[in-house]
DNA sequence: GCTATCACG
DNA sequence: ACGTACGTGATAGCC
């Protein structure tokens, strides 16, 4: 055999597994398992088999039962800290991948970890391997050898490196050998494993005795033959004293060499570790940064970097056959260096000086990946797409694969089993040498990747569309949203900066005014906005009844300020600074900050591939959450205006959630009122509360109306009775009531459930789909948070579907008929449309009309229009 | 980057 | 008995 070949890799599993846990955030995968200190052992394990290239390697475990060192003494390791339940459950899953990965595993009833791996050294010296011994244990040290190394991982600044130490080392650095190193730790003693050690010698003490005398035996024998020879005189008289002691931890702290381990070193050579077993847990692990060391397919050979070939063309028509294309725009901030387009396994690339519109505007069938941002870039250059047939993001988040911080290197992973190969990374290298032409070449490598990715996945995603009944849901909802979508963002909303500055330097005065009045009620001045310190000013120094706590202290949210200030003024001002101060904060200096200052207009950004429902979400800034429920924050509306000649018309669902209840309970009291136009709460109160409907009183309306709520969200009693105010048994009551008078919807809520456990997912009555991991969950509140989600996911999702189908048809219509109107915001049940003057009639009409008739159901949709010069008179 | 808080449907 | 409604995003403080 040749000796480059014989080098053996010893890793102590508990320990590295260990110091993972607690060096790493606790990463779980989408269902909950945690896996933080699985990834944090594999990095380790792979930053040093790259550098040590070792042929042979075995991971050692220690096992539960008692090892000899136990019966020797009971204290031994005693004071050990049960591990956390997360890093428990981490152990076995640890060990089913290691199997996976063919990585030998070795334990020995009895002994330690240590023990093992000190055996397996030893041997292995003996048969003229180098051996390298990896644990984040110090105690390994005594094994250094001249062919045993010891490696001991640490972490700083974010990076793994390690410790190395051999024998000469050892040696140089603390002046004795790794065999004296035990008599060292005989003397001083083990904290953590609760070796006693001798009294009053510590780590200084002891190395210098050991320095001197080479063994404890030596060292024992000059203490009882002269007080004086060691010093301090206390380390002297407790080593004569407690010589025993000496004696058991040496024997403690000494790792056998010598166990009756059944275990051939051929045993411990490695086998192929990227294999398919090994890739599925690293899949179920979510662990991507693991499989991206996956050579393509899951198997064979690792890749050997970036070779795929490519052809830079000014003009990609002259190459491009008329069948499907994917593109993947290589972008630098705002600008674009170009485009990469894969079309049957040929790739080309166009740089921005070239032909990129002849492509985008061909009607070459196109896919991308979040084309929504795609066509805002291309925007800019005056380019539009035609014939965009699937955009990957969506297709992904349809099919419920998008896992967060996804990109198209993760669906590719997804759905090819292949990891994106991007080309080498010499960006920094690149910097230096400052070539610009390299590092164009660099970005169209990975744009062609990219493109190449997509346009394999492509196909896969279309056919479990098709499989799962969601083609329809992509190519008639998703697809043509996305360019609805696209425009309200370019357009934008026109926003009275006048006027919100104008708000604002009344909110500063306010802001002011308080602060002054809540430092003098406190009597000390603090940070209003800490939870912390005012947590401390209002319960600690005023001597105020803390309520609530939260996982950090007592609570100051408004729930505890609002009892607080019935008897206290300080907590009404704060209840009221703190709504001015989120007025100011969030909305006057966060809208102001959004405005383009080209435009005067803010463009928020829609997210359509992010909610668990199918609602949309917007962001940066977001206009989804403007203020409305107080006549303060409402007022802030006035700064979104319509530009003159325009007007704003509003439109919202009167009761849609409540209406798909009824449509998917298929409740006739329900139906009936909505067809009758009835008031649906007041139904609710007469029928709970079993009086006439014209002796509900308002609060029993109230209380009517917010069970209906509750229903939608899947009630139950304890959030009822907080949020109206009554007792838990008295809101049960009322839940039972409702249940009892509305038997179908309860039957609809139990199908809900039982569905959703059976499928594993709930779903609307379009057929989006939500995965509901959390019903199979043993915990209790996990899975009845997966009851509600399974309850509410059908009634939010539908009628977030109904919304955007009317999206759909309404900006078909609106462009059908010429006109200038034009969508601006959807807020999950309204919808915002600046309109010319000259269209108010016409639009109000076909909004009404699209709204109303945008899907045919038993129970009928009613839209409220209203008319405004800016957002605050559309009410 | 996490927590608390609060804005919306 | 368990903890306590569904879905979001932005800000400030603090580690």
């Amino acid at each position: 055999m040749d000796n480059n070949t014989k080098k053996l890799m010893l890793l102590d599993g508990m320990s590295l597994i260990n110091r993972a846990f607690y060096a790493l955030p606790p990463f779980t995968t989408k269902g909950g398992v945690p896996t933080n200190a699985i990834l944090g052992f594999l990095n380790i394990y792979f930053k040093l088999m790259d550098e040590e290239q070792s042929p042979y390697v075995a991971v050692a475990f220690d096992l539960p039962a008692p090892t000899f060192r136990h019966q020797a003494s009971a204290e031994y390791k005693a004071t050990r800290k049960p591990f956390p339940d997360d890093l428990k459950t981490q152990v076995p899953i640890l060990k089913q991948v290691l199997e996976a990965m063919n990585i030998p595993q070795v334990s020995l009833e009895g002994y330690e970890a240590d023990d093992v791996m000190g055996t397996l050294a030893i041997r292995a010296e003996k048969a003229g391997f180098a051996v390298t011994i990896v644990s984040g244990d110090r105690d390994l040290l005594q094994m250094a050898s001249k062919a045993i190394k010891i490696r001991i991982p640490k972490t700083s600044k974010g990076q793994t490196t390690t410790e190395d130490w051999d024998e000469d080392s050892f040696i140089a650095q603390m002046g004795i050998t790794p065999t004296q190193f035990i008599d060292m730790k005989a003397l001083m003693g083990d904290a953590s494993d609760n070796i006693p050690g001798v009294a009053g010698i510590g780590e200084k003490t002891a190395l210098k005795i050991i320095q001197d005398y080479k063994d404890i035996e030596a060292a024992i024998k000059a203490a009882e033959a002269d007080e004086t020879a060691i010093k301090p005189k206390k380390a002297a008289q407790n080593l004569k004293e407690y010589a025993e002691d000496a004696r058991l931890s040496k024997f403690l702290a000494t790792i056998a060499t010598d166990v009756p381990i059944d275990v051939d070193l051929e045993d411990l050579k490695l086998g192929e570790i990227y294999n398919d077993n090994s890739f599925e847990i690293m899949s179920s692990l979510e662990l991507k940064s693991i499989l991206k060391k996956f050579p393509k397919g899951g198997q064979g050979q690792a890749s050997e970097g970036f070779d795929i070939k490519f052809e830079i063309t000014n003009n990609p028509m002259g190459v491009l056959k008329n069948s499907l294309c994917a593109f993947h725009i290589a972008k630098e901030g705002k600008n674009i260096l170009g485009v990469a387009i894969t079309q049957e396994g040929k790739s080309t690339f166009t740089p921005s000086s070239g032909h990129m519109a002849s492509f985008f505007e061909s009607d070459l069938p196109k896919v991308g990946f979040d084309t929504k941002n795609d066509i805002h870039h291309l925007e800019k250059l005056g380019i539009t797409i035609n014939n965009l047939k699937g955009d990957l993001l969506l297709g992904g988040y349809l099919l419920n694969d998008l896992k967060d911080g996804d990109g198209v290197a993760d669906l590719s992973l997804t759905y090819l089993k292949e990891a994106l190969v991007l080309p080498q990374s010499e960006k920094d290298q690149l910097s230096l040498l400052d070539d610009p032409k390299d590092d164009m070449e660099n970005m169209a490598k990975a744009a062609i990747a990219h493109a190449s990715a997509i346009y394999s996945s492509w196909p896969v995603v279309e056919d479990l569309l098709d499989q799962q009944g969601l083609s329809k849901l992509f190519y008639e909802m998703e697809m043509p949203l996305l360019h609805v979508l696209a425009d309200m963002e370019s357009h934008g909303v026109l926003i009275d900066t006048a006027f919100i500055n104008q708000y604002g330097a009344k909110l500063t005065i306010e802001i002011n005014r308080l602060t002054e009045e809540i430092y003098s009620l406190a009597g000390q001045e603090f940070n209003i906005n800490s939870p912390k310190q005012l947590a401390k000013v209002l319960f600690e120094d005023l001597g105020l009844k803390g309520g609530k706590k939260t996982k950090t202290g007592y609570s100051t949210n408004v729930d505890v300020l609002q009892k607080l200030a019935k008897s206290t003024p300080i907590a009404a001002k704060i209840l009221e600074y703190r709504t001015f101060a989120k007025l100011k904060s969030t909305y006057v200096d966060g809208l102001l900050s959004a405005i383009n200052p080209a435009t005067g207009r803010i463009h928020t950004t829609f997210k359509q591939a992010l909610t668990a429902t199918g609602r949309l979400s917007s962001i940066e800034p977001n206009l989804q959450n403007i203020p409305i429920r107080t006549s303060l924050g409402r007022e802030l509306r006035q700064g979104f205006i319509a530009p003159a000649g325009h007007v704003f018309i509003d439109a919202d669902y009167s009761q849609i959630e409540l209406r798909i209840l009824a449509e998917l309970s298929g409740d006739e009291t329900f139906i009936k009122a909505f067809a009758q136009g009835q008031d649906i709460h007041r139904i609710t109160a007469s029928r709970v509360f079993d009086v006439d409907l014209d002796e509900v009183t308002d609060h029993m309306r109230y209380m009517a109306k917010a069970v209906n709520f509750g229903i939608v969200y899947g009630i139950s009693s304890f959030s009822l009775a907080e949020d109206i105010s009554v007792s838990v048994p008295e809101a049960e009551a009322f839940i039972q009531s409702y249940l009892a008078r509305y038997g179908s919807v309860k039957s609809f809520m139990d199908k809900a459930k039982r569905e959703a456990r059976l499928k594993g997912y709930a779903e609307t009555i379009y057929g989006r789909k939500r995965a509901i991991p959390e019903l199979a969950s043993s915990n209790f509140v996990t899975r009845n948070f997966g009851e509600r989600a399974a309850m509410n996911m059908p009634v939010q999702g539908s009628a977030a579907d109904i919304i955007k189908i009317a999206m759909i048809k309404l900006d078909a219509r609106l462009k059908g008929e010429n006109m200038a109107s034009r969508l601006i915001l959807q807020i999950h049940d309204e919808l915002l449309l600046e309109v010319p003057e000259s269209e108010i009639e016409q639009v109000s009409a076909i909004l009404k009309e699209e709204m109303e008739n945008a899907v045919d159901l038993s129970v009928k949709m009613t839209a409220d229009i209203s008319v405004g010069k800016n957002w605050y008179e559309t009410k």
